[in-house]
DNA sequence: CGCCGGCGTCAAAAGCGCGTCAACAAGCGT
DNA sequence: ACGCTTGTTGACGCGCTTTTGACGCCGGCG
């Protein structure tokens, strides 16, 4: 299920957005101003934001870059304003698409569609992975172990999901707290010592002697393929 | 260098984003229909399409998925119809975005930068660096030697990466202490020796030997590539 | 020829990161 | 309201990293 966390202020929009969307089978989280709509990200880690300018407490950019500053999530602007400054200003700061009010809801869907498409066939590439016995379906969220399917966590999955990512890359504590948990988190290693357990209880054949799930002391962690 | 193909039977418009691209660093071509276009996008594996719907030979959604039935290179349309619904079919056919006539060049500018900035995190080249027999990665901070992976301390890496930062260059024991432990371990020198002989019996063939992290007496130290 | 500073090496102590266990809080469906 | 899953927090002990000290070798120099 995709997750779409919609920025805005004026609460009819807001609700016919929400409609539209549950409509078409997206998970939809609002938030009515930028602060919230930066916590609401760390948080909830949306699959997209549909991101109004016009905010009550800063300015849109503003929003676009705090949330640049740690994430890729696909970002929508909906902006009043038709001046092409303003176009180039947001799509700069990091949006992916802008698209001026008034607009049909159709146009939205379709660059809703357009923008997340892009991001299912970047993790595409990446479809099954094995670890030990395990075998890890990152498009389908789902693993197999000795024929039986093991549960994981939203968080478990996310932290997961980064270092399968990039197979051998070394990922340091912070950028793991930073991209799973949150910009907020970044000294609680304690979390990632607990989920980095977990994980290995549940993929790895020996979790105290870990094959693919290592680490570097001093470094941060690393998916050894 | 970024390629980008423009498809569009005006001639006017296509000189128009000729000129405005070269001018950005754009390696531009050119294609004036619809045949045409797929045709020079097969033979030359453009980096971004950008594509005009009103081609004289065939439907631009055609054009479209012609392209996305073996590439998934980003597309941009240029449209001089604002209904709602052809922004709708071309979205869904594969497009990335969709600008209506008339745009303004500044806008389409920065939708050339908003669509490929996402292919560029994708593909990174790693650079690496052979040591004898082993192979540093300095990007995903791993190393291989004999086909098994060597262990590196958070020490050990700011040591071998300050001096693999640049070849061949003397570094000082005062510059290196200074940039490995901070500016009050500056008379130390006692940590470099204990931490170029673990480098080296990590690294070297013949540690007591060193091919390439060379000690020179009363100098500092040096890698040799 | 003997002294001396610089360097490589070994060994052991000190410090800290990490794995682990345990317990509690917060949702959430039943 | 209850039980289950998930997320959060604290504490402890082991093991690795870092730090520290000491010794021997070698080349330069008086």
């Amino acid at each position: 299920m995709t997750r779409i966390l919609v920025v805005d202020d004026e609460p009819q929009i807001v609700r016919a957005l929400r409609i539209n969307l549950r409509a078409r089978k997206y998970d939809v989280d609002t938030a009515p101003d930028g602060a919230s709509a930066l916590h609401a990200a760390a948080r909830q880690h949306p699959d997209l934001v549909v991101l109004d300018l016009g905010l009550p407490d800063m300015d849109g950019t503003e929003v676009i870059r705090g949330l640049r500053g740690w994430t890729v999530v696909p970002i929508i602007v909906l902006s009043g304003r038709a001046d092409s400054q303003d176009k180039v200003d947001a799509l700069d700061a990091g949006a992916d698409d802008y698209i001026t009010k008034p607009f049909g809801v159709d146009e939205l869907l379709a660059r809703v569609r357009a923008v997340t498409r892009r991001g299912q066939t970047a993790g595409e590439a990446v479809a099954t992975i094995t670890i030990g016995e395990s075998v890890i379906d990152l498009g389908n969220r789902s693993i197999i172990r000795d024929g039986t399917d093991v549960r994981l966590s939203p968080t478990e999955w996310r932290l997961l999901e980064h270092l399968l990512r990039h197979p051998g890359k070394l990922h340091s504590q912070r950028a793991l707290l930073h991209d799973v948990w949150g910009p907020q988190y970044l000294t609680e290693s304690n979390y990632l010592r607990q989920y980095m357990a977990r994980l290995r209880r549940k993929l790895e054949i020996d979790p105290t002697h870990p094959r693919h799930l290592l680490t570097e002391p001093g470094m941060g962690y690393r998916f050894r393929p």
